[in-house]
DNA sequence: TGTACATCAGTGAACGCGCGTTCACTGATGTAC
DNA sequence: TGTACATCAGTGAACGCGCGTTCACTGATGTAC
């Protein structure tokens, strides 16, 4: 591993533990183990530097496609939501840190437009995989897939915030809350559960 | 309006404007309109005057006990989802911000536990409003009353969060959105709909 | 193989700046007699 | 009412500190002939 990644991965883990905030550039070199002066070899200056984490070292959530027509609908979502909140819960305290610094929300604005990635594509993700279902005739059509997706990925989300909130680094009881999540939108009666 | 009033109004709007990060106390002064000298007469230091603003000047969602036997228990739902987006919308931004200051966050965390309340209570207040309307059996008993609320609460900070993300002050399209995410939660089928 | 030079990753030490905080103070208002 | 003193809200100016950033540098490795 070159040295700017093991600066990439050392601002990653100061931002995790001691928060934006607190993630000086001396804090950044001693847990990469280099100097000060060499984070400027590698990044314009500290801004570039948390853009270039976040947009290189934030957790992705993959693209649920392949799921379409496998096992059964409900516990695919009851899969899905559980992976949402685990995802959520590890990107969340950084995502929302970016709140106090709105230079670096507006760059990191520019960088989603940029790139065709950003805080919404878990969303339309999960979004896909639901109208991949209808596709298949496995989901009924009245269903609204955009606003299914929208409570799972929101309560998920939701339930990684108060996680975090409460220092924790998992979401108590992943499992039960996906399935209990996934039955009040989606209740027995529908077909293909 | 007192002076510690004054100076907890605009804490409040710098942080608001320019984000946590760069609300220092200069910035807090100029707008109240007092010396730096004067925040130290009415708060300890900077954390404590940040914790005062986040427990006095935060907004506030009402608890809609009220509204159990009103109109019909879909408007109110759709009503109370799009009060939430509103609220979500206005407090989200600084309230994330608080997740780049961990020992601010800490703070917060003891006085929620003081106090009985904290990031949980917008989806306890609308648990309870819907366990209201299923006592007087305006809404199936099948119905998770819990998971209802998770899903449309979390939905509407999910959308809020988009939104400040985006750097917008609203939820686009606040009313039609909250129709489609009950909807979709709570099928026209429905008793009581 | 030896030698002279170029390139390159990385650094120690210093820099100016703006931060949060404190100090000794001022001047207006209240109180006692 | 006048006078002497106490209280109190508020301040200008200074403080030490840690921040992000830059500079001139070192020493190891590569290259030419």
């Amino acid at each position: 591993m070159n040295a700017r990644e093991k600066i990439l991965d050392a601002a990653f883990t100061v931002m995790h533990e001691r928060g934006l905030a607190a993630t000086t550039t001396k804090e950044i070199a001693r847990a990469a183990g280099y100097s000060e002066a060499t984070l400027y070899k590698y990044f314009d200056d500290k801004q570039d530097l948390f853009i270039r984490v976040l947009a290189e070292k934030m957790p992705l959530f993959s693209d649920p496609e392949t799921l379409v027509g496998t096992a059964t609908v409900r516990s695919n979502l009851e899969d899905l939501t559980a992976q949402l909140m685990r995802f959520y819960v590890r990107s969340f305290p950084i995502a929302a840190s970016v709140f106090s610094a709105p230079p670096l929300l507006e760059a990191l604005r520019a960088g989603t437009r940029a790139r065709q990635t950003g805080p919404h594509t878990p969303i339309l993700s999960l979004a896909r995989y639901l109208e991949g279902e209808q596709a298949v005739g496995r989901l009924p059509v009245e269903v609204d897939c955009t606003a299914t997706a929208q409570l799972l990925a929101g309560a998920a989300m939701q339930q990684a915030f108060l996680a975090a909130f409460d220092g924790l680094d998992e979401v108590p009881a992943v499992t039960k809350r996906a399935q209990a999540l996934v039955a009040a939108v989606y209740p027995s009666g529908h077909a293909g559960s």
